[in-house]
Order: C-alpha cells, then structure tokens, then sequence
DNA sequence: GCACTGACCGTTTTT
DNA sequence: CGGTCAGTGC
C-alpha cells in the first residue's frame, strides 16, 4: 500500500476533534488510520501520554505501538512520552487497582484463571447444596457469564432466571460473587463489569479517570460488550474527543454480549458524531473479494457497504475436497511445502484457519511430520500446563495467602503429607468461621483439628510460605520464581511424576520459560511489580518475546477464525467448510434468531484475511471421538460461489422500495 | 496419604 | 479419542 492516504481516510484522521465514527470494511486500512490519527493529534500538539487507544487484543495493541512508535519517531523515548495503547482488560486492571476497595472488595485483588473460576463455581454451588448432576460448574460458569457479558449482576438474574439449570446458576452466582469479593479475586467479566460499576457508583472516581485523556479511541467497536460501551462513554463524555472504528460484518463476538447495535446506535449517543466510511480494500484481490461480497449480503441486516477492490483481478479462490480430516491436512500441507520451495515466499505467508480448536490437531501432526515451522494460536495456552499454573500459583499465594484456588492447589503439591483429609478439615473449618483458609492454618494443630503429622507438615508449609514472601520483597522477580523452584523441590517432583524422559524435559524446559518470562518482564517494565507480572500473564500480556515472536516472525500460522480477525495472509486456507464445522452445529441448532448470521460473518472473516490466494477445503468424512461420519458441505461454499438462491436479492428486486432496518 | 484403574462424557468461538 | 474423576487397593 502506498503511503499516501485517500480522501476518506485523511477526513478520518484529520478531523480530530469531536465524536467521529469510521466504518471500515475489511482490509481498508483500519490500524493505519488510527495509527496516523494518533500520530496528527501529537503533531497537533497533544501531549502523547494524554491519548488512550483501545484494542481488543494484546497482539493488535502491540502492533499499533509499533507502528505509531515507527510514525512518530519516538522509539527510544521513556513510556511515559508515549500514548497509552492498551486492551480494555488491562486498562480496567489499572482503573480497579487504583480504586477496587470502594466497591468493597479488600484493598487488592488477583484476577481469576479458568482454573480457579471453575474451583470458586464448583465451591458456590456446594454451598447451594446443589446436587452435582443437576449444575455442572462448567455450565454454571457460561450461563453467568452470558449475564456478566451483559451487565447483569445476582440480583436481576434471579429474576431473569427461567429454566432450573437458570434457576439453580442464579443462586450460585450470588455465593460465588461473594465468595470472590471476600476473597479479593476478580474474574475476567469482573474486570469489565466492576470497572463500570465504580463509574456508575462513583461519579468522582469516573471523572478522575476520564481526565487523563483528551482523545479516545476505541479500535473493533462492533465488538463492545455492555460495560466497555457504558466505560467509554464515562471516559469520554467529558471532552467527547471520541473515535470508533469498526466494521458490523465483522463483529463475531455477539456470544460474549457484544451489541452490533452500539455501532449502530453511535450517531444517536453522540449527535454531533462525523460519519468517515472506508470502502477502498487494498488487501485482496478483487476474485477474493468478489466471493466475500456475495456471501456476506447473504445476511439481512447489516450496514450497507461496498468494498470496492483496489487490485484487479487475481486468482480464482478454489473449493478441494478431500476424504477426510486426515488427507485434508496431508493435502494442505504438502501444498504448503510445495508452494514455499518458490523463491521469496516464506513460511509466513501462510495462515490455516479453522472454527474450532480442536481442527488444528490433525494440521500440527502433519506439519510436524514434513518439518514444517508452525505457530498454533490459541488452543491449550503455556499457562494453562500443571507445572506452569502450580508454580504460578506459588507467586498467588506469595502476592496474596488469600487467594483460595493457588492455595488449594499447592498446599500439596508436591506431595508433603497434606492429604485430602486435612486439608478438608481446614476448609471446613475456615468456612464455619467465616474466615481464610489461609488464617486457620497456624491455629489448626493445636484446635485439634487436623493428625500430629498433618500439623507438622502444615507448620512446615506455613514456613515456607513465610520465607518465600519475605524474599519476595528483595529479590528480583526471576530470583524469586527460581527460589520457589528450589525450595519447593519441584524439579524432583518432576522426575517422580513424570518418568518418561521427553515429558520430563518438556515439563522442565516449561518451568525455564517462567523464569524467562518473569527475566523478560522485568527488563520491558518501567516499574516492575509480582502483582504487575502476575497481571500480565493472567490476561496473556507475554512479555515472553523471544521464543515466541521467533518462531511467529517466520512461521505457517494456525488459528481460529476468531484468533484471525485483525490479520491477514498471501496464502489463506479455509478448513473444514463443512456444515456443522462452519457454519457449527451449535449455531445450526441454535433457536436465536442471527445465530447463523454471525457464522456467516465469521466465514467472512476468513475470506478476507486472504490477500492473492484463497482455498477452501472440506472432507466427506469426519472422525469425531473415534468415529468417522459423513459430512455435508457448508451452505457458505454454495452462497459463494453463487450456486445458492439469495432470497433477500430477490425480495428486494421485487420490492426495492422496502428499506432494511440495519440492526441486528 | 497416595497411585492406579476404569467408567464416563463431551460436541464453539476468547480477554 | 482423550481428558477427568471417583473409587479401590496398597
């Protein structure tokens, strides 16, 4: 792309101030405006530190740095001098740091992994006395985070509560909000919906936050969620210096309550509101485009826009089919292989793009196999691995004995004679007394709750813990995570558990990478804290670098179409174009109306990640939990390629008068 | 207290 | 197929 902008998007970065909404397609140049936009407001004279933008991924708020640090000039400059570009998570992490003890909670707070949400619903629902097969955690947690995504606390949900399952959740949310609030642990939706509660509650605080910025912008609005839509608001009514950019064809994200109608309700919000459309794509070709065009007017409601192609013509996106998932990713990949022996292409121009998390297994097997470099995003996280989260959760419990899940999770781990009769005992016994497990660990020996032997190996942990937190005040953060390895002996843990030596190494070199992380994390952070790294490793900030960006600087990339959104790639391959994949059953099946639109929106995506080449696959038969089944090609290939009926089209050429409503 | 075994069960996407 | 968990035997 060349560098002179056009006249729509130097209208959107030239009009700094006031509310402005930008209606990008896909591959308009979206970042590059927002990233020129942040570069005029400085040039204008804004101070840098004084401009927030807002990203929903980490990966895009690096890749905005980088470019606006490339723009300005400013590389080596202090942090301080630089914009503030950040993802809405960890924007809130810092808003509640500075205020969460107002809304009740204790001065300072963990934030909550999967792992210790399902442990505190698992808990909760104990307290109910709720019978185990009636709720599963697991099921608990999604039906209160669709409430959560959609600002619904324990109060209203009991009263929106409708099946049992509904019902049941209801009661449990309450316990387990509570049990959260007491303990100081936030969860993920927490960091949103609390963020928006002090501002709601505390008009001060909302106003002592909102003053310092004068600019906002919000980058993938179609993707706000009712807290970040009412937090951006309170952040910018003030100066009402406001820019959204987004696309509704590409809002993917409604199961997490995100609203289309925000975007669309913009111009109503903030009436003074100038309206920038980008409708020039630079990324595809316009074959690939012309395919994305057709299947995405397959909705019904939608903003009306025509992505005009800037590259004329281009290949023909291809439909293979192939027997199964198995030669489908043996096929793929010999391709791949094929087509990178040409001179100047590389690894990374590749993407293979899937629905599901699971589809990329048969890819990663087979790409291993050819020798292949390949970067699974997504999936089974470092962080998620035992070894990982057990030495993480010694760091919890150094930052904060409350945080009940690290507890639980290490007081025996590795084994030192804490069974699960004790440690029952002292659960029981904190929970009858209203209090912290960690708080009746010196008392339980001599209250005669727990064996002699239990007491001792307790006294011992205790110390342990003692001397950890007191090393943690001196050492430096990497010092500190090799003290509890050594002190923990977690290494000789390693060597009894696991005794294949692969495993072993893997399991090792995993726990090398924490040190690394915490090393790395130091060295990029001006003012380095445990709380501060262990705030970046919960919301997957990696400060991890090396190993990760050298294997993603050159690498076939392998992803959900969601971990896509944002990205785009030479060669793109769509896997898996199958009913029940993409579109997925659960949306097939789904009774809510749009529920295939947002598929169709998610294959459209896909589409338009690619730049020159473009190939869908789908295989006739599907193993799925050791079974093979036949398959059916998806509806998308059809309504692509123009073999399916657009009965809108019709509708409307019969009746062209007849406005569509563009909302969801 | 701990390790091992077999029954059971699950089908999406993520910060 | 692969992971989880309760129950069993040492």
């Amino acid at each position: 792309m060349s560098d002179q902008l056009n006249p729509p998007q130097r209208e959107a970065v030239r009009t700094l101030r006031g509310p402005m909404l930008v209606l990008a397609g896909a591959g308009t140049g979206k970042t590059r405006v927002v990233t020129h936009r942040i570069a005029e407001l400085i040039r204008n004279g804004t101070s840098p530190e004084r401009i927030l933008a807002v990203t929903f991924t980490r990966k895009a708020s690096g890749e905005m740095l980088e470019r606006a640090t490339k723009l300005l000039g400013t590389k080596g400059k202090k942090r301080k001098s630089r914009p503030l570009i950040s993802t809405f998570h960890s924007l809130c992490v810092k808003i509640l740091r500075r205020h969460i003890a107002q809304l009740g909670y204790p001065g300072r707070f963990t934030i909550c992994d999967r792992g210790d949400q399902e442990a505190e619903a698992r808990s909760a629902l104990r307290e109910i006395r709720c019978p185990n097969e009636s709720l599963r955690p697991g099921d608990m947690l999604a039906i209160v985070g669709g409430w959560k995504t959609r600002s619904i606390d324990p109060g209203r949900a009991a009263s929106l509560a409708e099946t049992d399952k509904e019902h049941l959740a209801a009661a449990a949310y309450r316990r387990y909000q509570n049990n959260l609030k007491t303990k100081g642990m936030v969860d993920f939706d927490d960091l949103l919906l609390l963020t928006q509660q002090l501002f709601a509650k505390f008009p001060k605080i909302r106003r002592e936050e909102a003053q310092r910025f004068d600019h906002v912008l919000i980058d993938e609005y179609q993707d706000t969620n009712q807290s970040q839509y009412q937090i951006i608001r309170g952040l910018a009514m003030g100066h009402r210096n406001l820019c959204v950019v987004g696309d509704d064809d590409q809002s993917i994200y409604g199961w997490r309550g995100a609203e289309v109608e925000h975007i669309l309700r913009f111009e109503k919000d903030w009436p003074d509101a100038k309206v920038v459309r980008l409708e020039n794509n630079y990324r595809s070709t316009a074959a690939i485009l012309g395919y994305a065009n057709t299947l995405i007017a397959f909705n019904a409601v939608r903003h009306e826009k025509v992505l005009r192609p800037a590259r004329s013509g281009g290949q023909k996106p291809r439909v293979l089919q192939m027997q199964d998932e198995t030669v489908e990713a043996q096929k793929i990949v010999a391709e791949i292989g094929h087509v990178l022996k040409q001179p100047g292409i590389a690894a990374r121009d590749f993407a293979i793009l899937c629905r599901t998390n699971e589809q990329p297994r048969a890819f990663e097997t087979e790409l291993r196999r050819v020798n292949l470099p390949y970067i699974l995003v997504g999936g089974m996280s470092f962080f998620d691995r035992k070894e990982v989260r057990d030495l993480l959760a010694y760091l919890k419990i150094i930052e904060n004995p409350h945080d009940e899940p690290a507890l639980l999770r290490i007081i025996n781990t590795p084994p030192r004679s804490i069974g699960n009769a004790t440690v029952k005992q002292l659960v029981d016994s904190a929970t009858s007394r209203g209090g912290h497990v960690w708080d009746v660990l010196p008392s339980a020996g001599s209250n005669g709750l727990i064996s002699p032997a239990a007491t001792i190996a307790v006294e011992k942990f205790c110390e342990l813990i003692g001397s950890l937190s007191v090393a943690a005040k001196e050492l430096p953060l990497a010092d500190l995570v090799r003290l509890v390895l050594k002190k923990t002996d977690y290494r000789r843990e390693l060597e009894r558990a696991y005794p294949d030596p692969n495993d072993r190494d893997a399991r090792h070199a995993s726990l090398e990478e924490i040190v690394n992380a915490a090393a790395n994390y130091e060295e990029h952070t001006e003012d380095p804290t445990l709380t501060g790294f262990l705030d970046d490793v919960a919301l997957g900030n990696r400060d991890t670098d090396d190993k990760e960006d050298q294997l993603r600087s050159n690498a076939i990339a392998l992803m959900t179409y969601h971990s896509a959104k944002g990205l785009e790639f030479p060669y793109v391959y769509m896997a898996g174009m199958e009913e029940g994949i993409l579109p997925h059953r659960r949306s097939v099946d789904s009774e809510e109306a749009g529920a295939i639109d947002e598929e169709r929106r998610l294959c459209y995506v896909g589409v338009t990640r690619a730049q020159d080449q473009l190939t869908l696959s789908f295989a006739l038969t599907r193993r799925k939990w050791g079974k093979s089944r036949d398959t059916v090609p998806s509806r998308f290939l059809y309504e692509m390629t123009g073999q399916a009926e657009n009965g809108k089209r019709r509708a409307e050429e019969r009746n062209p008068k007849k406005k569509r409503r563009a909302t969801r």
